[in-house]
RNA sequence: GGAGAAGUGGCAGAGUGGUCGAAUGCACUGGUCUUGAAAACCAGCGAGGGUUACACCUCCAGGGGUUCGAAUCCCUUCUUCUCCGCCA
């Protein structure tokens, strides 16, 4: 959620950047302003019936008290008006509130200036690609028909007992599951990311802090009869983590990491996009999250690119980085980096992190703040980004690493498998 | 799940209808003193809205109510603690 200040004083601004998503926000952004400038005339005009109340209400008070009964009963029926205009008025007001509240809500985060203007996916910026694409050999496989010859992931049985996009690991399959996660984790914490271990079911109020709601609640799973929401993404939980927070500068910077199963609806299309593991209903992501202080907002997503790269290029697996455009970039973030891996049997992208700056958008709706030093307190800054998720990276494995007779382990990860191939 | 108790500033902890945005202690910040530090002493010290700045308004777990007036009384939700039940 933009602060209602900076629009003030950026509209025109804001608007401009806006155009690279491809909207004209302009006549939303001139009616928050309305709006609020409504909010202030209102809240002007309570305050003052309140002050006239409370005036009296102490009057009222002290002829009580010195036993002037009589005099004090005739300003009691003063109070009789002013009760009903602060009613009305702070009913108003909560109205206007609540006007304002949906509109901000729904304007997008202000791309940054080097984010491409753009109108889908195909209009991303490639900005670094790292090592050669595999040459397979003669009948080299797609991961879904690997994941059956090896009996090491297993659909159908995710089908029986939940079913479509919940799969099954199994036997290696499942140790290597395993694997990435501590591997990922190690990589993370010696990183200085702290590692946390967080609730998988939260409640609205988390969904609102990082933006899941009021917006997309139908790509949660939702637990009606306790109103509690399945994470999407470890995001959710341990960005929360700090909503309502005061921090002090020497707090920053504030570096997580943490595990979880994540689960989306997203219904989307069938076809060979959603093959395999190429989308799930569940699967496991290690995410890494920050909270900086403004100054050091882009410094840090630049540091978390770099840490990114380096679980790729030690799993071995060929990958480019991609700079979101305006048209593709996610409705809270100011500047997203995603991660793509090739997949050599299936001859093709895949996103396996995505990395973004999110300013101060999520610690407005969080209340996140730090103490200036002049006694005043600003909204801090939060970032985050996979690293990694898990079901992606899994497929090229499996792809880019097959044999004739066996898959092959990436040497990274051979210590935390206990086994070097698949066979 | 059942019975009882409780939720106040960063922490501890007073406050049961007006003089309370809230005593006191600790912590913290500035100053005096000191070669420096500690101790002692003095002063300051929650957040949000609003204002050029003041004024002013709001917040004592959340929401609602009673009252001229609520941290204080009532209802409700949540959370914590104790006892019982169940349980990995």
């Amino acid at each position: 959620m933009l602060q209602i200040a900076e629009i003030r004083e950026n509209k025109e601004a804001f608007a401009k950047a806006l155009q690279k998503r491809n909207i004209d926000a302009l006549p939303l952004l001139e009616s928050a302003i309305a709006v609020d400038e409504n909010r202030r005339n209102l809240q002007a005009q309570l305050d003052e019936t309140l002050s006239k109340s409370n005036k009296l209400s102490k009057e009222i008070g002290d002829l009580f008290q010195s036993g002037n009964v009589a005099e004090a009963n005739e300003l009691k029926a003063q109070t009789t008006d002013l009760k009903e205009s602060s009613k009305q008025l702070s009913d108003q007001l909560s109205a206007v509130v609540e006007e304002l509240q949906t509109i901000l809500y729904a304007i997008p985060n202000i791309p940054q200036d080097s984010v491409p203007a753009g109108s889908s996916d195909e209009d991303n910026e490639v900005v670094f690609q790292y090592g050669d694409l595999p040459i397979l050999h003669e009948g080299a496989k797609p991961h879904w028909e690997l994941v059956k010859d090896y009996d090491i992931i297993d659909f159908e049985l995710g089908n029986k007992i939940t079913g479509a996009g919940f799969p099954v690991y199994k036997n290696k399959g499942a140790r290597l599951q395993r694997a990435l996660i501590n591997y990922f984790l190690d990589k993370n914490t010696a990183a200085g990311y702290e590692e946390m271990q967080v609730p998988l079911l939260v409640n609205e109020a988390s969904g609102y802090g990082t933006g899941q709601l009021p917006d997309k609640e139908g790509q949660m799973y939702h637990v009606g009869i306790d109103d509690l929401y399945l994470i999407p993404t470890a995001e959710v939980p341990i960005t929360n983590l700090y909503r309502g927070s005061l921090l002090e500068i020497k707090d920053f910077p504030i570096a997580m990491t943490g595990y979880t199963p994540c689960f989306r609806r997203e219904a989307g299309s069938y076809g060979s996009d959603v093959r395999g593991l190429n989308r799930l209903h569940q699967f496991d992501k290690v995410e890494i999250l920050r909270i900086e202080h403004p100054d050091q907002s882009d410094a840090a997503l630049d540091a978390m690119v770099v840490h990114v790269k380096g679980i790729l290029e030690e799993l071995e697996l060929p990958y480019r980085i991609l700079r979101l455009c305006g048209g593709d970039l996610g409705f809270t973030s100011t500047l997203t980096y995603d991660f793509e891996v090739y997949s050599a049997a299936q001859e093709k992208w895949l996103e396996v992190s995505s990395v973004s700056n999110f300013k101060t958008f999520q610690a407005n709706r969080l209340k996140l703040r730090y103490r200036t030093g002049d006694k005043g307190t600003e909204l801090a800054h939060t970032l985050n980004g996979s690293s990694l998720a898990l079901p992606r990276i899994l497929a090229s494995i499996l792809e880019n690493f097959q044999v004739h007779n066996a898959l092959h382990i990436p040497k990274v990860l051979i210590p935390y498998c206990g086994f070097d191939a698949i066979d």
